[in-house]
RNA sequence: GCGCCCAUAGCUCAGCUGGAUAGAGCAUCGGACUUCUAAUCCGACGGUCGGAGGUUCGAAUCCUCCUGGGCGUGCCA
């Protein structure tokens, strides 16, 4: 059921009709322009047509054009009389026999009356693609639960969804693995219990790495702290000297230097925790000084490897698919799934065809010995092979696209990547164009960054970024606290076994992380702020999930099944009699408009939008309309389909945003 | 330097692509449980939508300029 497009054929069947059709360029455009009221005092949704039609018709305004409008609309199965008001708004009111026909029709329906789009989009979606053999961190949880939500979400309006997972399993974290399993490495053990065997001597490397660079960062940043503290104090001085307006103004120029003495300050704090780290630790200092030009022989190791070095080719292959498994259990916990996984190296035997043919094209030229696209939008040109004859992320982005033309010929493709890569994709969404690669609509669904508290990129006290297994942890822990109080529990009956409490905590704390993380809008950045998260009120998965808990408990009570409720509606219908019934009515059947809308902008945070308009119109519904204790029987019957359909959404909404519900909590 | 993004209530954030009186949630204050889980519901308080112009019936939304912040920017991904 999808309200606005149901009124916009309606209406553009009256706008041909009517005297000023002629004089209409795009009569659909006009008749597209409806929108939910903005106030339910004005009915449910409103059609905006007129006022600019109204204005463009000679010897005309917009209430008269309002009033021909209605004259030619034909409404009446659906809605009540239209009503013009202010400038030239129409008011529509649909008709409770409408709604409640339409609610009977979504209880008979196992898809929450969500019809499959007419026709059909193949798309393909390249989301969560993290650095193999590199633990999983904080920055991959947009991308995998944003990726994870579209590709779930249009795959429910009935697209054709192929998700990819582009792993990079072929860059320099294998040079790291390969350096250290060379190294610090034990054969036996690597092969006994590869995975935590490889992640420690990633961290290793890694530390080693980090010391070095830290070693060679202090001074730059104390001589960077010294050069801002010096403008800091020179700008504090001319604020004081400084009146009126002139001092605000120098006043904030100072305070944003002070912000910018901090942050400088920050970093070499975590500098100094990375050398004192190593330092305290006998066994690493010694190996950071053993070690100490490790930055570039991992490099090498790289090169190596790309070079098909036989050993080191061996290594990745025995390393690889523990890689896998460790990343495919963060995937197993998030219950996140692809279609293909294919990484990097999939595409490395292709990287030379690519070049060849930019090359003969004429589209690619050698520069300081690199070879690049140069493109008139931009300053810098897309390198596509380096000056020492690797190639680059940028050629495996276009050898990739070539391959999926090729083998799935799609609609389109979404990138659901960082913002920060946006100058890429342009690049590469311009030569794909220019060379026709593909004929697909290319989108980079860009979104921002999770913060801490402080508003700057979230990361340890050291400075390295935070786990993301840790922070699922943190959350499982947090929701159980809030979840699991015993005060609350005591209602329950039967009293929850600790199997149940561990099920639910699971489920409510990587619930409110995705919830939390979907909920804004994707391309702004965002505070991570967990206890928020797992609150009990307020817009959180929490809420959702306590809904549906609600309404299952409620058909317990009640002793009836769903398919009791179903037989019961389907002998006596719905009818409502109480003003929080056709409210929660009408926000169930407009559960497809939301989904629509999902998919029009690529954004979540109107499925989120959608679940908390429906938990709050519930818990209204639920406050005001009792069911066990309803008059009549009809009155109960049409609560307790209500209550069904309720479930029924919360749970399929949830479930499209990545999010599993519970019976009770 | 150039490019992209952002600035909305004390805090965290929406605002459906130009519509009616700018909305939620936290926080604060005040009401409502003999009733299916009060993790709720109903009120109150809270705004120069960063600033200045412009476009028009109508601007948080579009254009220009300014201020302040973030990010990116020739051989990482």
């Amino acid at each position: 059921m999808h309200f606005p497009s149901l009124f916009t054929g309606r209406f553009s069947d009256a706008l041909s009709r009517c005297s000023f059709a002629s004089q209409l360029d795009d009569p659909d455009r006009y008749a597209a322009m409806i929108r939910p009221a903005g106030n339910p005092k004005f009915g449910d949704y409103q059609a905006n047509c007129a006022m600019p039609i109204g204005k463009l018709v000679a010897d005309s305004n917009p209430r008269q054009v309002a009033a021909e409008l209605i004259e030619q609309l034909q409404l009446d199965d659906i809605c009540e009389t239209p009503e013009i008001a202010g400038p030239g708004f129409i008011n529509l009111k649909l008709k409770d026999s409408f709604l409640q026909d339409r609610l009977a029709e979504m209880l008979a329906d196992d898809r929450c009356g969500v019809t499959p789009v007419a026709s059909p989009k193949k798309i393909l979606i390249d989301y969560s693609s993290p650095n193999v053999a590199k633990p999983m961190h904080v920055g991959h949880i947009r991308t995998t639960v944003i990726g994870n939500c579209l590709a779930k979400t249009l795959q429910f309006l009935g697209h054709e969804v192929i998700t990819d997972n582009h792993l990079g399993d072929w860059g320099t974290q294998f040079g790291i693995i390969i350096y250290g399993y060379k190294h610090f490495g034990d054969p036996e053990v690597v092969r006994q219990d590869p995975v935590p065997e490889l992640a420690k001597l990633y961290r290793i490397v890694h530390q080693l790495m980090g010391y070095h660079k830290a070693i060679k960062n202090v001074p730059k940043y104390e001589a960077e702290i010294a050069r801002l503290e010096d403008l800091h104090a020179a700008a504090q001085q001319e604020a004081e000297g400084a009146e009126g307006k002139e001092a605000k103004k120098k006043r904030k120029a100072a305070e944003s230097l002070a912000k910018k003495v901090a942050s400088a300050r920050a970093n070499l704090e975590s500098a100094r925790a990375t050398i004192a780290a190593t330092d305290a630790d006998p066994v690493m200092k010694q190996r950071a000084e053993a070690h100490a030009d490790i930055g570039k022989a991992v490099l090498d190791e790289t090169s190596k490897l790309h070079a098909d070095d036989p050993e080191n080719i061996a290594l990745w292959e025995q390393f690889l698919p523990h890689c896998k498994d460790e990343i495919n259990r963060i995937y197993s916990r998030l219950n996140v799934t692809f279609d293909h996984t294919l990484g990097e190296s999939f595409y490395h035997p292709m990287l030379g065809e690519i070049v060849d043919d930019l090359k003969q094209r004429g589209l690619a030229s050698e520069s300081d010995g690199a070879i690049c696209v140069f493109l008139d939008q931009f300053d810098a040109p897309m390198i596509i092979q380096k000056s020492d004859g690797a190639y680059l992320y940028a050629t495996t982005d276009l050898a990739t696209l070539r391959y999926r033309q090729e083998t799935f010929n799609p609609d389109e493709v979404l990138y659901v990547v960082d913002a920060r890569q946006s100058e890429h994709f342009e690049k590469l969404f311009a030569v794909a164009e220019a060379t026709k690669l593909i004929d697909a609509k290319l989108v980079h669904v860009s979104f921002g960054t999770v913060l801490g508290e402080d508003g700057r990129p979230m990361k340890t006290r050291s400075g390295t970024l935070i786990g993301l297994e840790s922070l699922l942890d943190d959350a499982v822990e947090a929701a159980y606290q809030v979840v699991c109080n015993p005060d609350r529990l005591v209602k329950l009956n039967p009293p929850m076994d600790d199997q149940e409490k561990r099920l639910v905590s699971e489920r409510v704390g990587i619930g409110a992380i995705k919830y939390a993380d979907l909920s804004h809008d994707r391309t702004s950045d965002y505070k991570f702020n967990l206890s928020k998260m797992v609150a009990l009120s307020g817009n959180t998965s929490t809420y959702a999930q306590y809904s549906f808990a609600r309404t299952t408990s409620i058909l317990r009570r009640n002793e009836v099944t769903e398919a009791d409720v179903v037989e019961r509606i389907q002998a006596a219908g719905i009818t409502f009699t109480h003003a929080a019934e056709r409210a929660l009515g009408l926000q169930l059947l407009q559960f497809q408009e939301a989904l629509q809308n999902v998919y029009e902008d690529y954004r979540p945070n109107h499925l989120v939008d959608y679940v908390y308009s429906t938990a709050e119109a519930f818990s209204k519904f639920n406050d005001q309309c009792h069911v066990l204790n309803a008059e009549t029987d009809a009155i109960q019957s049409t609560r307790l389909a209500l209550v069904v359909l309720t479930g029924r959404v919360i749970k399929q909404a949830l479930e499209l945003l990545g999010i599993e519900v519970v019976e009770r909590m």
